[in-house]
DNA sequence: TGTTAGCACTCATATTGTTTGAGTGCTAAT
DNA sequence: ATTAGCACTCAAACAATATGAGTGCTAACA
């Protein structure tokens, strides 16, 4: 059987008013709907016809159809190809205060948020390797230590370290000279013995003191866990099929926990940029296998990036979703450069 | 009508009962339920008399008898003063292996919601007024400036700056210098335009960044919001009279939102050390009027504290959630002391 | 040959009625 | 003061019954 134009024409209309009104949409609705001019029982017969294509189903005999993965699949990818959409008129308010990536991050998230009615999240830009830019160690006050640590990106990092007795001026200006020229430009597989040797060896007697500083730095430096945030969660209440206490429970989880939403926003295939799409059962992780999660990636610099997601029912919609990513994409991609120049 | 040792037990025994359960409890239970070898007729006399006095009601006629908020008031009261309860073999794992302030409270939070299962918040110290303690200016990289900013309690803020030209160290020295000098104990209200005017006197021709810094400064000590942390938002997902949409989804919006909770957290009446309950409509915030919330004062130094606060449904263990706040705050007190030495 | 009107059929949802049982309040007896 | 007994209430569970949106099929039509 062969997927005409018009059997095109019905299935979009299918989808768009089930998108709309969430209820399955029966052939009478159609017939009207569309401007093909064609009775109800013409388009029952092309609906039987899709059905059997594997595009709608019935969640039950005598209910309307409602799309199923591989047709909200085949709609989506029409509408990326399609027309670019226009991305005017969408007028997103992220106006960030702060140059603080965190506050931008955040800002964003909940401008996704609120703009799309759906949860968002966003991760910190991941960098492939850290390395280490700059680093410093003050004295704060006669027991402790601060120690900055500026990651490439400008990523900055602090913590304080206690210390038994209070360094001298001098002392601080050596080691810091010290710690500079034997890390700077290196990542966490560079720090290795060998370097590590050199700097015992310069450190004159502060051999303790250098080792929890390092340790200091290399857990900096790990950030194992990408920073996430998440805004709008609670969103998701307003799709009826997901406002069930067993599926809100664990998709509000996966939201709080985030690892599991990070782990497929990094999802193989697309280190680069471009939009990715997952419907429902294509997710590979369990708690979004009744939705559809839609993801981004915003670039800092060469290499370094980091994603955002939309996380919205299956009949999400899709055209509203990309517009809006794209168009905070571009204005993210704004912001960082001008932060370059 | 007075409220004798008789009718206290039983009203102890009907709370505890539906505390456990749920479910309304009848005169037979309790009957079975106490040691007072009572026949549930009896009970029921009783019973009537305790709703009479407005500690219990029935949800429906031919129902047995919940809690009112006022029989929960009185029995929280007795638990307060009766026993301090045994603080043993309960023992949270609290793994604080970073010192950082930020990542005690997320680790404290988490330790709250598991151990009691309900959902918990925590916020960071609020100071009553920040005082700068030490503020750094340091040369990142030729076009930006990194600011360290030190507060009491050693709360560290950083920005980047963005300059024109880059800095000479001289220049950099001298400025750190100024500034420190100018600024160091100060708290915002004490930075005055008096004070801002001899900076400027001496800043010689870095004005303009001057005010970028001034600007920096203030934002970060202003810190209106509270940063706060929430665990376990999905515990009450556990609770069928908090799980339906409408309640679930607005509780669940104020532990994203955080504002509100903070301000009921930190209000009037317990600036001081000591737990506070409130029990459903006693709450003076909205989204809880449906819960009830604990909360909980930890000490960093003196006058230095912050709150934790675990949100769960009006039957909640409030046995189990005092011990069990008791417990994380002399933990969290060791931490902070060792802290300090 | 594609389109449509008409009709029988299906089935989720809503409505109504019925039963069940936990629980109460009252009264009379202990 | 306590208790046994009984009539009464009412939520919840269940069953029976409409309602109606929607389908598939067939036969007529252009």
């Amino acid at each position: 059987m062969e997927l005409d134009e018009r059997k095109l024409t019905i299935l979009r209309a299918i989808i768009q008013n089930y998108l709309e009104t969430g209820e399955p949409v029966g052939s009478r609705t159609i017939s009207k709907y569309t401007d093909l001019n064609l009775s109800s029982a013409t388009i029952r017969n092309e609906m039987s016809d899709l059905e059997e294509m594997g595009y709608i189903v019935q969640p039950h005999t005598s209910a309307g159809r409602i799309p199923t993965d591989k047709g909200y699949r085949l709609y989506v990818d029409m509408l990326m190809q399609d027309k670019q959409a226009e991305m005017d008129n969408l007028k997103l308010e992220l106006n960030a205060k702060s140059e603080k990536l965190d506050s931008i991050l955040k800002e964003a998230a909940k401008v996704i948020a609120v703009n799309t009615n759906y949860a968002s999240m966003i991760t910190a830009p991941r960098y492939r390797k850290h390395r280490i830019k700059f680093l410093q160690l003050t004295q704060v006050d006669p027991e402790s230590l601060l120690t900055v640590i500026i990651l490439d990106g400008n990523i900055v990092k602090n913590n304080l370290v206690h210390v038994e007795e209070e360094l001298t001026q001098e002392t601080l200006l050596k080691l810091n000279l010290m710690l500079n020229t034997f890390l700077q430009g290196l990542d966490l597989q560079e720090i290795n013995a060998s370097v590590i040797q050199k700097i015992r060896n310069e450190s004159g007697g502060y051999s303790s003191l250098i080792s929890e500083i390092l340790d200091v730095i290399a857990t900096s430096m790990e950030s194992e866990e990408i920073e996430a945030y998440t805004s709008g969660s609670t969103n998701i209440f307003k799709y009826p099929e997901l406002n069930d206490s067993e599926k809100a429970s664990g998709l509000l989880n996966a939201l709080e926990e985030k690892k599991e939403l990070t782990e497929l926003m990094y999802q193989e295939g697309d280190s680069d940029r471009g939009i990715q799409v997952y419907i429902g059962d294509e997710s590979p992780i369990e708690a979004t296998k009744e939705c559809s999660v839609v993801t981004a990636t915003y670039h800092i610099e060469e290499g370094v990036y980091g994603k955002i997601g939309i996380i919205g029912p299956r009949r999400m919609d899709y055209e509203k979703v990309v517009v809006t990513l794209k168009r905070l994409m571009s204005e993210l991609d704004q912001i960082f450069k001008k932060d370059k120049q």
